[in-house]
DNA sequence: TCTAGAGTGTCACCTCGTTGTAAAGCCCTC
DNA sequence: GAGGGCTTTACAACGAGGTGACACTCTAGA
């Protein structure tokens, strides 16, 4: 069963939820404000997250563009007052995946749940770890390794990197790894990806200029083969 | 610039959509009762249809479902009034996409309809994979495998090959080609289509001298046989 | 059946857009 | 203001596509 994560400060909205979710079958684990919430991301890998945007110590949009930041995709459902419509562009914006307007009822709130958790379905799945080739990454703690030897990636080459390896195997153009890795809206004209390939090519590869994981496709884009 | 259909009957909501949608730059069609929108939906061929779940003569969850029934995959979002709680949770399961609750604001209803246009346009709208012969075709990936062993085709290629497939049976013109593949509009004298069709032959068929796919129609053009 | 001429297969070369990569510039953090 | 990471710039290298040439194939008409 899928286990939610609620960001929650209303003691009273938290039993309901709580209450609602576990009647539904899902795990449920509690976080009573931004900062714990954050937290409870990565310890608790949750499957989906329920966060409210009034929120004592950080703001639920604040906590939702950091748990982006760090690459994590897990889908986010916010939680707003009426009249917050601005806010509300803005929350899908910074990469939460719905929102849900107050007052709600519970079966609404399902809806959008199951609705987010199907569509995730369809999305790569989150992986603790990847190895392949002498290549170890592991995922939670952010360290890649070649043949044991720990290597030092910057957070940039890091999230390529993870995209990469969440679409093994699929041509990725450089405008899908321009929105995915560097949240940018529109695709301008920029070098920027071939250098971070390049870069990401000279610390995986044995031999940078003739990859055997990140293999050009002229025309394309770049296919990670794992 | 994308088409919407607004399957609506209540007019003031009907022109404040209408005024709303053509600002923002969209193509407008209007249907006043589900039977109209259902008819316009084939029509009009829109990008997205806005459909009111109350409607005359046939309400918008039965609209939704003939769509669907289709194979139609355009994507539909829903207007509901509030209190209409079971209808959203049917509603998404009857294959619409999203939906909004009356009364909204514009902007909440672009920052959906942006939001499933976002997801759409990753949708692909063709087939997904063909498969003859021993030769596999996985347009999504853009792979094209014979006997299981990949082949690596150019952008042009599998451009080429893609119009093939979708004309298999068919005889296909130079001309026909040069303006689906090239984007030519003219036809100017050259063997370019012919130079492709060897190249591809070369890589698709067991004896290139004597095609089994792509046979040549002389005089005329090319056939794929599949 | 034979043959000329149109139609087609294919090679080598040239061109131009795409990609690799070093270096310089920018911006944030400490 | 020094350092690190990220982006942009510039140029070299590469690869795909287009063209012309020439050989080969097909077909219509004698």
């Amino acid at each position: 069963m899928p286990k939610v994560l609620i960001v929650e400060d209303d003691e009273s909205m938290v039993a309901a939820l709580r209450d609602g979710f576990e009647y539904e079958g899902y795990g449920v684990a509690l976080a009573g404000d931004g900062a714990a919430g954050l937290r409870l991301v990565s310890e608790e890998t949750p499957d989906l997250v329920i966060l409210d945007v009034m929120l004592p110590k950080m703001n639920g949009m604040d906590v939702c563009r950091e748990i982006r930041r760090g690459g994590n995709a897990v889908p986010i459902i916010m939680l707003t007052a009426r009249g917050q419509e601005i806010d509300k562009v803005l929350g899908l914006k910074l990469g939460a995946d719905d929102y849900v307007t107050k007052p709600f009822g519970f079966m609404e709130l399902m809806a959008r749940v199951e609705a987010v958790l199907r569509r995730a379905a369809g999305r790569p799945v989150e992986m603790e770890s990847y190895r392949s080739g002498g290549l170890t990454v592991d995922f939670r703690k952010g360290e890649v390794r070649k043949k044991g030897r720990l290597l030092d990636l910057t957070q940039r080459e890091l999230r390529l990197l993870r995209y990469f390896i969440g679409h093994r195997g699929e041509v990725v153009t450089r405008e899908q790894l321009l929105d995915a890795v560097w949240d940018y809206d529109a695709a301008p004209i920029t070098r920027t990806v071939d250098m971070h390939v390049a870069k990401l090519r000279k610390k995986i590869e044995d031999h940078p200029a003739t990859p055997r994981f990140l293999v050009t496709v002229h025309g394309t884009g770049y296919k990670f083969t794992g």
